[in-house]
DNA sequence: TGCATATTACACACCC
DNA sequence: GGGTGTGTAATATGCA
């Protein structure tokens, strides 16, 4: 079969387009998956490294997790002030 | 049929007894679920009133959200203290 | 200081009542909200119940979603027939 | 006080290096987990994307679920017939 | 192996 | 009414 008729050429090309566009959102968001895979595994490690040195990752992860809410609490508190601007006219 | 096998009657029994137990906690939790939505439906209410009366319900909402996270943030310290203290073992 | 102006007193008494109805508000949601929890909580129990009496608590979730798809379908299929009666007059 | 007694000095200095130790894990995780989110965050941006190009973010991920899933199964099959090979001397 | 926690998926509510 | 964001439920993982 030498030659498609267009009709069927445009479909299967359409088709074909999407098919690679999809895989090639998969392919990227695998990629970035493992990247994510990766840095968790590091961060395991460092925790494995912790222990090693004899501190109790325990309190190693209470203390990230008390700092961790700290910025979050501040980020709140300027989200509140942001609101209260925008809500009395003086956000721009 | 005047008389089941003793056998049969008592896996009879025995399932029946299971049967009333799960519909028991069944409907325990379906009693729980429904007591759950009618608070969250009261909770909507007041979000209601409270545009109503011309506040910013979004405000209001990033407000509770702050002291939420202050009493949660006070309770991580207090856990933080007690795992040092518990580290150099004066927990007791 | 023997008298303020009619004026500031006007506003502080306005920002002073709202301020009042704003806190009322909140507590009454923080309130509801700790409710909530309670009932959550509870419902939780009842599930640490399930498992220690052998049950699976997972299976026991499924039937109440089921449970509650049926509820919520016949629901739907009544107000479909209410529609219809209504539509014909026979509503009354 | 022109003199610290000896030990209190090494005291000082052996808390002073577990400090900064301590300081130099938390920051690293942090660092990590800065990274780690980072990463999360070009993950929904992609699936942004996906849905902006029509395409169905949930099937897109329903994919990546399943393709996962073969490439473990592979990993265990491979890990198997390892394990095989080893038993009957062919490992090396 | 059971529990606690962290992550992920889902559903509902709000806004445009 | 559709898209977005938030909050909640389910799941997976790591630890004791």
């Amino acid at each position: 079969m030498a030659k498609k008729s267009s009709k069927k050429e445009a479909t299967d090309n359409s088709a074909e387009v999407s098919g690679k566009r999809i895989k090639s959102f998969i392919e990227k968001i695998e990629r970035l998956e493992s990247e994510k895979a990766a840095v968790a595994e590091d961060i395991k490690d460092v925790y494995g490294e912790v222990k090693a040195t004899g501190f109790e990752p325990k309190i190693i992860k209470e203390i990230i997790k008390i700092r961790k809410q700290s910025k979050e609490k501040r980020a709140e508190e300027q989200e509140l002030l942001d609101l209260y601007m925008s809500a009395i006219g003086m956000d721009e």
